[in-house]
DNA sequence: CTTTTAATTGCAAATAATTTGCAATTGCAT
DNA sequence: ATGCAATTGCAAATTATTTGCAATTAAAAG
């Protein structure tokens, strides 16, 4: 399969990294499931789960299954291609490691998912873990809102 | 594990918020499972989960369920008196509401929670929402970090 | 203090999300 | 093309949590 014309005026980040010869050449076998998933991640904007990756690739391959999705994503996320987030409630969700580290405001009514960067959030945390001992691994900042009403 | 540090000259709760009372208040029963669960949430400093304070309810109460403390769990949250945080790749743990908003580290080799404000963090979360059109219900900020080595 | 009765409980079974064992299939180096 | 280890699909297992239901119990009423 052929990737699909780019939509026009439709945001499209600017240089995309080639996983499927990143894995390759980490000595990861490129199989028909993963080729798909791949593609699938690639081709998204927003952060879906799971379930809703492998309802995606059913549609290019019926016979892909559940647990392939999942066994993928641990992979890929191991090879830092993705990230796993676990909002609020819900399960893990999934989205292509684009390199720039964000934070996330989550829409509690949509389920939308924005991404932000703050670097003075960033180095407040940073500040605060020294001050009490700690180097930071990693974090998460949910910001969790509702659609600001206009009046 | 370590309670925020009492500001001094600052307002704080004078003692304990007296549960029972405010529960009884509010028409719920006070059942022996409901009081015995309270108690062990008022004697920890930790962030237990369900099965830990299963366990250690049933060292009074050991016909005490796992279910039961699921539910009153949610019934604790839902009156505002316990709140309840998914850490990342665990189960829900829980800690008493001692009114002051706190946000998490969690020491990623032992499990630890220390807690920590920053007005300042807050204040840049609220001005980030605001810029992107939404009004903040509620956040989740966890720093995963390891004890610093001295050097 | 007994009665009354609806809330609550314990238990087992159900759910939801994810992981795993295993036999069959497949990518890819030869 | 061939061989074989990696990968897959499927079903069953796991983990965390929830729920249906009959039995129990808190607390209101008498």
């Amino acid at each position: 399969m052929t990737a699909p014309a780019p939509i026009p005026g439709e945001r499209e980040p600017l240089g995309r990294r080639d996983y499927e010869k990143e894995l390759r050449d980490a000595g990861v076998r490129i199989t028909r499931p993963r080729r798909t998933i791949l593609r699938i991640l690639s081709e998204t904007d927003d952060h879906p789960d799971a379930l809703e990756i492998y309802r995606r690739a059913i549609r290019t391959d019926p016979s892909l299954s559940l647990s392939t999705v999942y066994r993928t994503m641990k992979l890929l996320e191991d090879r830092g291609a993705i990230q796993r987030h676990a909002f609020a409630g819900g399960p893990a969700r999934f989205e292509q490691d684009h390199g720039a580290h964000h934070d996330h405001l989550i829409d509690i009514d949509t389920g939308d998912v924005i991404e932000f960067t703050s670097d003075k959030i960033e180095a407040l945390q940073d500040e605060i873990a020294r001050s009490l001992g700690y180097d930071i691994v990693h974090h998460r900042l949910e910001l969790y809102g509702r659609k600001r009403r206009k009046r």
